[in-house]
DNA sequence: AAGCGGACAAACGTTAACGTAAAGGTAATT
DNA sequence: AATTACCTTTACGTTAACGTTTGTCCGCTT
């Protein structure tokens, strides 16, 4: 008999509220099973959500998390899940990077503002 | 006689829409004059209006742009304006460089999801 | 008179990821 | 019976900065 957990329980041990389990279910990203209303979570789920969670941390949209998640194939071992994964790793890395261009170029425009303030500032009232 | 403009000459001149100029009024960032319906822009409606995608350049939000633009002072040489803009810079520094932490730290949330992935890669199929 | 370019206001649509009620059901406990 | 603790669904609210209609009106030209 494989442990299970409510949904509340659940939601403590991942640090989320159960809003937002409920969301990831509407949104297809879980699918618990059904004791009458109720939902059962199995340890499959769990790692689903962990899996999630990750995801979230590496910066990928639930969209995104979703693709990968309905790629699991335990059958060919994953493979195509875990290369799709791989080249949404390699996207994330290019759109870090052009972030990071993105906030080099504000810190400039920050640095002439901050130039064009301080003369400013040196004249004297007209 | 100074010159003036019509929306859609300021539009074309500045690179944005009329939507967005008209947007800009409705948020109070610009007051124009009018004749009847009309908008009739001046040069310096034109000098706020550069002034605020500046400030997006750098950043700033539309709510931080109109606090600088209301501060506009002549009289006082802008003293106390180009003061509060030099903290907003300061501060828009800060955010920056914490979006930067922020950007590392997904980036090495990536390498380690990326090692996992190859890893898996390499065990044979259960 | 008909058509055209330009201007206007009003108001809904968009995006992501939930938060926050509201209203109600069930089971166990006091 | 009342309280407590969970569970459920439904559905509106949040944020920013406009985009996108829709319908109307004006002056000018043909």
């Amino acid at each position: 008999m494989p442990r299970t957990y409510s949904i509340s329980e659940l939601a403590r041990e991942m640090e989320v509220t159960t809003r937002t389990i409920r969301f990831y279910e509407e949104q297809g990203l879980l699918v618990p099973q059904r004791r009458g209303q109720e939902r059962i979570y199995s340890l499959r789920d769990g790692v689903t959500l962990r899996l999630i969670l990750r995801g979230k941390r590496i910066g990928f949209s639930l969209a995104e998390c979703k693709e990968l998640i309905g790629m699991y194939d335990p059958a060919g071992g994953n493979h195509k899940q875990l290369s799709r994964f791989l080249e949404k790793i390699a996207g994330r890395r290019e759109q870090l990077e052009q972030q990071i261009l993105d906030i080099q170029h504000m810190q400039l425009e920050l640095n002439t503002a901050e130039q064009r303030c301080q003369a400013a500032l040196r004249q004297p009232a007209v």
